[in-house]
DNA sequence: TTGTAGGCGTTATCAA
DNA sequence: TTGATAACGCCTACAA
């Protein structure tokens, strides 16, 4: 076995090429400031050498590691990964690594101030709702602004750039598309306490009731959490209730699965007996039985558009002075598990 | 606005604390090689100051980034996605974390060798079958062995530590299954050609249908792109052909839901007309109807033990005389897209 | 156009 | 037990 050669430095190369380092760094860095002989032979030293670039040596030079950080509460949860899709190769295109955090624990503030003021990641990626961004804030001591996005879940801190769908009107034209088919007993599945996008959905339902002069049965509001289990566990629920609401609007698409799959167990039909329309449009959604209708939100623009925003940020290097909303909308995506009513 | 503060250095703490700058360093990486009541005042200073470690400058001088690298070929895929998750459990639980790539295209080693070279990562944990890791290997020029567990897809060179999925027996296990209940025209939708687990699984099968005296029809054995899409193209072509199977192995279950899709579609009832088992046990297969049969792969397990063994590599810090193979089963998991023949 | 020199923030070695 | 000092590898004034 051969003796571990050291990886070969800047200086490694220098010699090699008969240039010094700075030379070395202006030819990686700004080609154009090196005349084309000295280049050359620069480039071929480092050919020979195999050199690669120290990146600890470079952050901690420049004081920057062009590494993002994203944050989510489940990165199993395929909403997660596909927008963690986008963000890396978004990220990627501009020369950024990405390092991924999930399920932040007790302590979110001290984990993340490890990773962003230690000089790790120059900029985080938030799609955690349940973190207090306020206090996240406050890790910026000087007021200069930690580039930070929130993404996904309305922000509590109108303080924070942020890129979000308008679910509060997404889930309006949701259950509007239900009463448009002759639904007035509509019930709603809703998303945990916690997260904000449940509140706004919740409200865009009760506004398309009101403006239809529908009332909300309390007994059909029943609370999930986000996953296929709750919505099973929702459906028993509604089916123990004195009546049936002849549409559900569920909270996303793997509660409406979940209560889809139950109601059948249960011999009822949707979307014959009941019509549902969920939330995401998730990859399963067209092949599920029956083919959900669903409200598309546009996961991959989420990704890009926030880490797009994030780099952008970072690279101004300058206090945000006004922070940055943006709102995307959502799609109603009309499959067969809605159907008209009666 | 304030003036930007600069963040705390080391110094900046020894100077509040009245120690050297190396006191704070062994205070806060071997507590106990220091007096109590200095050590108090360091600590007191760190709070203080609000000091946080600079992650880069400790990286050029450990020669450690304490950061692992995770490729995968789309970590959109909850397949990945799960494993990711468990792969961040355990590295962080280590005190590690964790970079994802996703879709390394046309030059992985380029790719790969600037992240792993470059001190930005310390290990691979490399999850893209697709890449030849035998050039890979060519990376670590020294032959020292790069940190480097290869898993989920059989890795092409025994050289590598891996931890896979016994693939073809579990595809044997699986058609056994099918065999057991009967049935005795069997076919096989396989993953895209690429991919060593589709071999393997391809084996798998005929291996059980050699030893139960069953012929393999090749208008029955059709090849799909491990997503759903591409079941629903495999069914279109297996219903075109001359007769039908009574049975069906679906290389993974993203296929045997679009199969299975298409099938309804057609007029045709799994698993009145067509048993189907699937491969991998993904979260909407409970709640799929019909409920997927369908081999589960400990993908847990999977991220979890690849991780531990990267990190227990890097820290040993000595050249892998013996690559580890660590190989897992998969179990059956039945339900109801399986039944009698006949 | 190229080279010299200094410092980014840490930790390990050596002395005190 | 503590402190001074010297790297780790890179980039960037400033000088030549």
């Amino acid at each position: 076995m051969m003796p571990t050669k050291k990886t070969p430095t800047i200086q490694d190369v220098a010699r090699h090429a008969k240039v010094s380092a700075a030379t070395v760094s202006r030819v990686l860095s700004m080609p154009d400031r090196v005349s084309e002989t000295t280049r050359e032979r620069v480039n071929a030293a480092v050919r020979d050498t195999g050199y690669t670039i120290n990146q600890a040596a470079r952050s901690l030079r420049l004081r920057a590691a062009r590494t993002i950080l994203m944050a989510a509460p489940n990165i199993g949860n395929p909403f997660y990964s596909t927008i963690l899709d986008a963000v890396i190769s978004e990220a990627s295109g501009r020369g950024y690594s990405v390092l991924v955090a999930s399920r932040i624990g007790e302590d979110p503030n001290r984990w993340l101030s490890d990773y962003l003021l230690s000089n790790r990641a120059d900029g985080l990626l938030l799609f955690d709702g349940s973190l207090d961004t306020n206090r996240l804030h406050g890790l910026d001591e000087g007021g200069v602004g930690l580039p930070l996005v929130a993404a996904y879940d309305e922000p509590p801190d109108p303080q924070v750039n942020s890129v979000i769908t308008d679910n509060r009107l997404a889930a309006m034209r949701a259950v509007r598309h239900l009463i448009g088919l002759g639904h007035r007993d509509i019930g709603h599945v809703i998303g945990p306490s916690r997260n904000q996008s449940r509140n706004e959905r919740l409200l865009g339902f009760e506004a398309a009731m009101g403006e239809a002069g529908l009332t909300v049965n309390p007994a059909w509001v029943v609370q999930g959490n986000y996953n296929m289990e709750s919505g099973m566990a929702a459906a028993d629920r509604m089916l123990a209730s004195a009546s049936l609401p002849t549409a559900v609007f569920a909270g996303n698409d793997e509660m409406a699965i979940g209560f889809i799959h139950r109601l059948r167990r249960a011999g009822l039909d949707c979307p014959r007996d009941i019509s549902v329309v969920g939330f995401d449009d998730i990859a399963v959604a067209p092949y599920f039985d029956p083919p959900l209708t669903t409200m598309r939100q546009p996961r991959d623009e989420i990704g890009t558009r926030a880490t797009r925003m994030l780099i952008d940020i970072i690279e101004a290097a300058m206090p945000e002075n006004e922070p940055v909303h943006v709102v995307l909308g959502a799609e109603l995506v009309i499959r067969e598990s809605t159907r008209k009513a009666g």
